[in-house]
DNA sequence: TCTGTCTAGATAGGACCC
DNA sequence: TCTGGGGTCCTATCTAGA
C-alpha cells in the first residue's frame, strides 16, 4: 500500500511571525535579517519584498538598492522559536509521525489517519491560519521528496503579488514521474548550483532528463550521488519519516562588521563563541571530542581546522584552549579576518566521573560501609582526591 | 628488522539545506 | 553585488597501527 506523506511549510515564516505582532506591516515590504551596513543579509522576506526582486540571503544592502522603501526588521529567533513549537505541538497533535525539518518545516506520515487527505490539509491550513495567524503551503504525496517538491510546486504557482501563496498540491499515488518530469532538475533534493551547472553542461535540464539517462551512467559521473539522482527523478523515495534525530555538532561564528587584525579581538570572539557552545552542550547534556575552527579571510577563502581531545568536554575552558592553538597554527601575524567560528563534533553524552556516594542505593551504603571500615582503620589519608 | 598492504580513524574541504 | 549562521552529509587524502 502507498504511504501518504504530507509536508508542510510556513510561507515566509519570519515575516509572518512579525505581522502577529505588528499587523501594520501587513502588505508592505519588509525584511528580516542584519544591517546593510554590517555585512547582513535577508534572512525572510515579505512578498510585497518579493514583488521588488528581494530574495532570501540576498545582502541587505543590495536589497535596499532594489526596494527604497523596505523596511529593515532585525530577527526575533526566540519569538520564531516558540510559534514554531506551536505549530509543532499542532501538528503532533494530528500523529505522532512526525518529522520537523527546520523551524518552518515538517513531514507527517499520514497513512493510517482515516479521513481524506486534501480534506484533513485544508483544515490544517485553516487551523494554522486562524489559531496562529500563520500562512503555510502543503504537498501530499507517497513519499518526502515529492511532497516537498509539491508544496514548492504549489508555492510558485499561487502567486498572487503580495499575499502568502497558501498552496495545496496534491500528486496521486503512480503520478510522481509524470509530475516531476517538467520540473527544473534544480527543484530536485541535492542539486545545488555546482551539480545543476555539471548538469546543464550534459544538457539535462529537467528532472524528466535526469531521469531518462542510464543510471549507470550518473554513478559514473557523479558517484554515489548519481544513484539518488537517478532514483530520485523517477521519484522514488523510501526514506521514511524519521521521528528522532541526534545532534551531530554544534557550533557559533561571527562575520565581522569589518575585518579584524587584532589578536586580544580574535581571541575574545574565540572565548565568547567556546562559552556560548559549552553552555549549549550542557544544556543538552552532551559533550563533544572534537574541536573545529572556521576562519574566512577578506578575500572569502575559507579553512577549517580540527582536532580531537582525549576525552570528550562540555568545558569552556577546553574549547577555547584548542581553538586559540588551532587558530594561531593557521594565521599569520596581522593577518586579517572576516570570519571566525568554534564548533564541536563528535558529540555524545559527557563522561562524568561516577560518584559513589549520590545514589543512596544499597550498593553505595555498603560501600560507604566499606569505606568506613577502611577510614577507621587506616585514617582518612585512604580517601583519594578524586573520588568525591 | 625492514617493507608493503590493508584498514580505520582523523582531517579538510565541498556541496547542500533552511 | 559582494556574499549570514547553523547545521548535515559526502568524499578525498593522510596517517598510524596491525
Amino acid at each position: 500500500m502507498p504511504r501518504t506523506i504530507l509536508h508542510l511549510d510556513l510561507d515566509a515564516f519570519y515575516c509572518s511571525v512579525e505581522e502577529t505582532q505588528n499587523p501594520q506591516l501587513r502588505g508592505k515590504p519588509f525584511a528580516v535579517g542584519g544591517k546593510p551596513n554590517e555585512r547582513g543579509v535577508v534572512a525572510s522576506c515579505s512578498y510585497a519584498a518579493r514583488a521588488f526582486g528581494v530574495r532570501s540571503a540576498m545582502p541587505m544592502s543590495r536589497a535596499l538598492r532594489l526596494c527604497r522603501e523596505l523596511i529593515i526588521i532585525p530577527g526575533r529567533h526566540h519569538m520564531y522559536r516558540e510559534y514554531s513549537e506551536k505549530v509543532m505541538d499542532k501538528l503532533r497533535s494530528l500523529t505522532p509521525l512526525l518529522e520537523q525539518i527546520s523551524i518552518d518545516e515538517a513531514f507527517l506520515d499520514v497513512t493510517d489517519i482515516q479521513a481524506d487527505k486534501t480534506r484533513l490539509a485544508l483544515d490544517l491550513q485553516t487551523a494554522i491560519r486562524t489559531e496562529l495567524n500563520l500562512p503555510s503551503s502543503i504537498g501530499i504525496a507517497s513519499n518526502k521528496l515529492v511532497a516537498k517538491i509539491a508544496t514548492e510546486v504549489g508555492k510558485k504557482s499561487n502567486k498572487k503579488t503580495n499575499e502568502p501563496p497558501f498552496g495545496l498540491t496534491v500528486v496521486p499515488a503512480g503520478e510522481e514521474s509524470q509530475f516531476l518530469d517538467p520540473l527544473p532538475a534544480d527543484m530536485l533534493w541535492g542539486v545545488g548550483p555546482k551539480t545543476n551547472a555539471r548538469l546543464a553542461e550534459l544538457g539535462i535540464h529537467t528532472i524528466g532528463d535526469i531521469a531518462r539517462w542510464p543510471e549507470k551512467e550518473l554513478v559514473r559521473l557523479f558517484g554515489e550521488n548519481g544513484r539518488d539522482l537517478w532514483q530520485h527523478a523517477n521519484g522514488i523515495d523510501n526514506r521514511p519519516v524519521a521521528t528522532e534525530s541526534e545532534t551531530k555538532s554544534i557550533s557559533q561564528e561571527t562575520t565581522f562588521n569589518v575585518d579584524i587584525r587584532d589578536e586580544k579581538t580574535l581571541e575574545k570572539t574565540l572565548r565568547e563563541q567556546s562559552k556560548e557552545v559549552a553552555r549549549q552542550l550542557r544544556k543538552n547534556d552532551l559533550a563533544g571530542k572534537t574541536v573545529k575552527i572556521k576562519i574566512r579571510w577578506p578575500d572569502f577563502t575559507t579553512l577549517t581546522r580540527q582536532t580531537t581531545l582525549p576525552t570528550s568536554t562540555d568545558n569552556e575552558d577546553d574549547i577555547y584552549r584548542a581553538a586559540v592553538k588551532l587558530m594561531n597554527a593557521v594565521r599569520k601575524p596581522n593577518q586579517p579576518v572576516r570570519l571566525l567560528g568554534v564548533g564541536v563534533s563528535g558529540i555524545g553524552t559527557p563522561a562524568r566521573q561516577l560518584s559513589l556516594w549520590d545514589a543512596g542505593s544499597e550498593k553505595s551504603r555498603k560501600l560507604q560501609e566499606v569505606v568506613d571500615q577502611l577510614q577507621e582503620k587506616y585514617g582518612k589519608s585512604i580517601i583519594h582526591k578524586g573520588d568525591r
